[in-house]
DNA sequence: ATGAAAGCGCTAACAC
DNA sequence: GTGTTAGCGCTTTCAT
C-alpha cells in the first residue's frame, strides 16, 4: 500500500483536512503549516490519488481523446499521430496527463458517449476519427457531453469542432494543377462515410466551375481511403486506357497519392513526366519519397494542440464563443506535378 | 449527477450490496434477484464508476501504455501506432480499454513510475521508446511495478520483456545483401541511447566475419534514427564519392533508409541501379515507395498484442515462467537491391 | 487557521 | 441469500 494523506496528515501534525488545504492551494491556511506540509510531500514523495480525487470532487476533470477506428480499420493513417502528438504538447504545458482510448464499433455498441464518460468519470473528450456511420456519430449530437470533435461540425453548447477548410484547400490544389496547364484530371476519391470527402469534392468542383470545366466529365477512381485499392483502381485505369487515362491524378488523401504512384510506377510510367499527381494530408512520409508529393498539409500536430486547447476552454469557461475553430493548411509544393506546356 | 448504484438498489428494492454482487458475479445471490437487478441495470444504462470501484477494491486492474518520446523527438516513426493496435486489440478481446499515456522527460523527472501508478491506480504498464537516457530506464529496474517493457530485456520478478531477436534479424539482411555479392557495405547506424542499436550492430558484424569480410572497414553514417540526418549525411558522403562510396547501404531503420533513398535520388543517382538500398521496421511506408524497400518486418502490431498479453498474465498468475518474450519478425524482400555479377 | 465529519460510488467482510 | 456497515483516499462544509 502506497502512502496517503493521512499518512502525510500524521507526519505534519495535523488533519487530512489542512493537508488537503495545501495541496489545492486554499487562501485559508498558514503559510508556515502549508510550507511545512509541503516539504514532507516533497521528502516522501506523496501523490494524490486521482481516482479518490475524482470521486470527491467537483473541480476535478478528467479527459480523454477518443480514437475510432484506430484497431479496425485496414490503413489507420498516421495523421492520427500527429494529432496525438499536438494535443499532448497542449497538455504538456499545463502538467496534466490526457488518456487516450480507442473506440472500436463494439464499444460504441456497448456503451453510449454517456455511460462510457460516466464510468471513467470524464468531463470532456476530444474525438478523432469519427465516421457518420459511427454509432457515437449521432450520440454525441444528441448528448450533453463536452467535446471537441475533429473534422466535422457539431453544435451542442458545450462542444466545439477543429477543422480544415476542406473546400478551399481543395479548391486550392485544383487550381493549382489547372494552373500547370492541366485539363484532363482524374479524381481518387475518399470514402462517402467521412464528412472530409464530401467537403474536398466540394471545392474540387467548385475549382473545375471556374476554370469552365465539367465535373459531370471527370473520371472518378473509389478508394475508400485505403492505400491498396488505390493501387488496384489506378493499376486497372491505366492498364485499360494507358496515358489516354488522363494528365493528373487528384488524390483526396496523400495515402491515396501513395497507392496511385505506386500503381504509376508498376505499369511502367513515371511521375512526373507521364503522369502527375496530388495528394492532400501533409503527412511525414509525404515528402521522404521522390518526387515528393504536392501536397495540403492539414498541420494535424496543430489541430491536435488545438483541440486539447479548445476543449479545455469549454470545460473552463461558462460559455466560449468560438467553438468552430479552423486551423489553417500549408500548400506543399513537391515535384510530383509537372508543368505542360501548351 | 448520472445514476449510481444507490439508484439501482432502489429501483430494485435491494441494498447497494445485493446490486454489488449481482453486478460481480458474485455466487451467493439468487438467480432471481441477480436477473431482476440486471434487468434494471441494462433498462437505465447503469455502469458502474471505474474510480469507485477502483478505490474500494483490490481486485481492480488498471493498465497503461506509456510513451516515451513521442511528443518530444522528432522522427517519431509510425511503428508506436502499429504497436498501440496490436495491444488494443488484445484488449478489445476481453473488452476492456487501455488507456495511453505520453511520458516526457519532464513527466519522468516530476515523477517517478511507482509515483505516477499510485496516482493515477495503475496496476501494471507497457512501456514503448524508452532509451537508456531516460529516467525511467533505471527506474523501472530498481522497482517493483509490474510491466512489460518493449525492445529490451528486465528481469524483476513481475516484469517481463517483448523483444525482437535483433542480432539475428540484422544478421540476416546483413547476409542477404552479402549474398547478392556485396562486399562493400555502408552501415546506417542508429542511435546509441536504444538498445536495438548495438544488438543490431552486434548481428552486423557477425554477419561480415562470418563472410570473411571486416566490419572495421566499414563506412558508417550515425543518425539518431532521423530521416534528415540520414539525407543530410548520405548526401555530403555521395557528393564526396559518389559511387565510390559503396555499394549497398544497410540501414538500422526503415525512416533511416528513405532518408538515403531521397538523398540518392538527389543526388542524381538511382536505386537499385546505382545503390543498394535496405531497411529495418516493415513500416507500413516501406511497402508504398518504388521500388519497394527490402527490410526486415518487426510486426509491431503482434509485438503489442503480445505485450498487453503478457502484461495481463503476469497481474493474474503468480509466477510467470517464460517473461521474455521474442516475436518472430520477417524478412521481406523488396526491389532496392540488387544483385551484383561478379 | 485548523479540526471534525460527511460523503463521493463502490466493494467486501460480517451479520443474520 | 440479503442487509448492514466499514472503509478505499480524498474534498469540502461546518464548527470552533
Amino acid at each position: 500500500m502506497s502512502i496517503s494523506i493521512k499518512d502525510i496528515a500524521r507526519l505534519a501534525g495535523v488533519t487530512v483536512g489542512t493537508v488537503s488545504r495545501a495541496l489545492n492551494d486554499y487562501s485559508d491556511i498558514s503559510e508556515k503549516t502549508k510550507k511545512a506540509i509541503l516539504k514532507i510531500v516533497a521528502e516522501t514523495g506523496y501523490t494524490p490519488n486521482v481516482s479518490a480525487r475524482t470521486l470527491s470532487s467537483k473541480r476535478q476533470t478528467n479527459i480523454a481523446l477518443l480514437l475510432s477506428g484506430i484497431a479496425e480499420e485496414k490503413n489507420r493513417d498516421s495523421n492520427v499521430l500527429s494529432l496525438l502528438v499536438g494535443a499532448y504538447k497542449f497538455m504538456n504545458d499545463s502538467d496534466r496527463l490526457i488518456a487516450t482510448y480507442p473506440i472500436n464499433s463494439r464499444l460504441q455498441q456497448r456503451k453510449t458517449i454517456e455511460q462510457l464518460c460516466a464510468e471513467y468519470s470524464l468531463s470532456g473528450v476530444i474525438i478523432f476519427g469519427l465516421k457518420n456511420t459511427d454509432l457515437y456519430y449521432k450520440n454525441i449530437q444528441s448528448s450533453q457531453i463536452p467535446c471537441v470533435v475533429v473534422d466535422f461540425e457539431i453544435q451542442g453548447a458545450r462542444q466545439g469542432s477543429v477543422i480544415t477548410n476542406d473546400e478551399q484547400a481543395f479548391a486550392d490544389i485544383t487550381e493549382y494543377v489547372i494552373n500547370q496547364n492541366h485539363r484532363r484530371l482524374i479524381l481518387v476519391y475518399g470514402r462517402d462515410a467521412s464528412e472530409v470527402t464530401h467537403r474536398r469534392y466540394t471545392g474540387f468542383c467548385a475549382a473545375l466551375k471556374k476554370n469552365n470545366l465539367d465535373p459531370a466529365t471527370v473520371p472518378v477512381i473509389y478508394t475508400d481511403f485505403q492505400e491498396q485499392v488505390a493501387y488496384d483502381e489506378t493499376c486497372s485505369l491505366l492498364r485499360e486506357k494507358g496515358r489516354d487515362a488522363g494528365t493528373v491524378f487528384v488524390c483526396m488523401s496523400d495515402y491515396c497519392a501513395f497507392g496511385v504512384l505506386r500503381a504509376i510506377h508498376d505499369c511502367g510510367f513515371s511521375v512526373p513526366e507521364d503522369f502527375s499527381v496530388t495528394g492532400f494530408d501533409g503527412t511525414e512520409f509525404s515528402r521522404f519519397i521522390s518526387p515528393q508529393l504536392t501536397t495540403i498539409d492539414q498541420n494535424f500536430v496543430k489541430k491536435g494542440f488545438v483541440a486539447a486547447q479548445l476543449l479545455c476552454t469549454i470545460l473552463e469557461k461558462e460559455t466560449v464563443p468560438q467553438r468552430i475553430r479552423t486551423v489553417d493548411y500549408t500548400f506543399r509544393k513537391g515535384e510530383s506535378v509537372r508543368y505542360l506546356a501548351i
